[in-house]
DNA sequence: CTATATGCAAAAACTTTGCATAAGC
DNA sequence: GCTTATGCAAAGTTTTTGCATATAG
């Protein structure tokens, strides 16, 4: 575990700086997130939250909290081409570095890349193409040290 | 451009080895997805076959022929943030060799980039991680050589 | 107290499915 | 001719929106 990992508290302090209302729903999706630690789509979240929060909440509030925490920089988005977006919140939501995510396609978990490769062949790819690059996505997968065991 | 680049004939005749039949649709799908190598959604796509070959192609038809061609490997599907999937034609489909792709944000042109940065680091990475890497998307975004002019 | 978030209902957007007909090989 | 693709209609999923009420700061 990372040492340099905010808690939930740091997490959520960092939104109301930046004018978030944290609401007992904004909450408990920044815990959950952050206690799991893998990929999640708005349905399985939903779930969870009927069941231990209120059964009332529906899709508007949770697609909707999604967004600003999205937009906040808290939650990253992907897709996993089955038509459906996944959230989770990643290790150093609040650091400055850059780094990218390795997901386990089993368990889903979703592990920190400290280093970025694309540093190092942009300028290379830049002359080839006479492109500019300006952002990139970079996604790792496989197994995780767990998984890979069984 | 590329000479190695298949014409879309080459495309057809890979198709009809795999058993697919080439039907009108298909083939308009593959000429228009070769000639304008950027990203396309099935509305937009459906909306091109309207105006040009028939009226009364559906959602259904393309949605399918987007997924045989994806499934055949000739077409790539990716998501843009945006809750829709995007299809192109990469410009050497039928190669073996393992690139990535450059996508302008400002005309959606797909490029090719020939090389992988991954192969260079994925050991690191494994050895940081304990994980097994077994596959990763790459995917890079700017402007290409004409829209960084204006 | 004021501005923003929530809950509910309804709609919009996206994608899939079933089945009769058409058409490729 | 046999088998797969198409077109149409309908339904299934996922996501967004409007508005009255509730609540965080």
């Amino acid at each position: 575990m990372n040492q340099t990992e905010p808690s939930t508290e740091k997490i959520l302090d960092y939104l109301r700086t930046k004018g978030a209302r944290i609401t007992p729903v904004v909450t408990y999706i920044v815990t959950y997130l952050h206690q799991s630690q893998s990929v999640h789509s708005p349905q399985e979240i939903k779930e969870v939250l009927n069941k231990n929060l209120s059964p009332n909440i529906g899709f508007s509030t949770i697609y909707r909290i999604l967004d600003r925490l999205s937009n906040a920089g808290v939650l990253y988005r992907m897709h996993r081409n089955d038509n459906q977006t996944y959230f989770f919140l990643c290790r150093n939501p609040l650091g400055p570095d850059h780094h990218h995510h390795f997901i386990c396609k089993t368990c889903k978990k979703v592990d920190e890349v400290p280093c970025c490769p694309a540093k190092d062949f942009q300028t290379q790819i830049q002359n080839t193409l006479k492109a500019k690059i300006t952002d990139h996505i970079i996604q790792l997968g496989g197994l995780c040290a767990e998984c890979k065991e069984k």
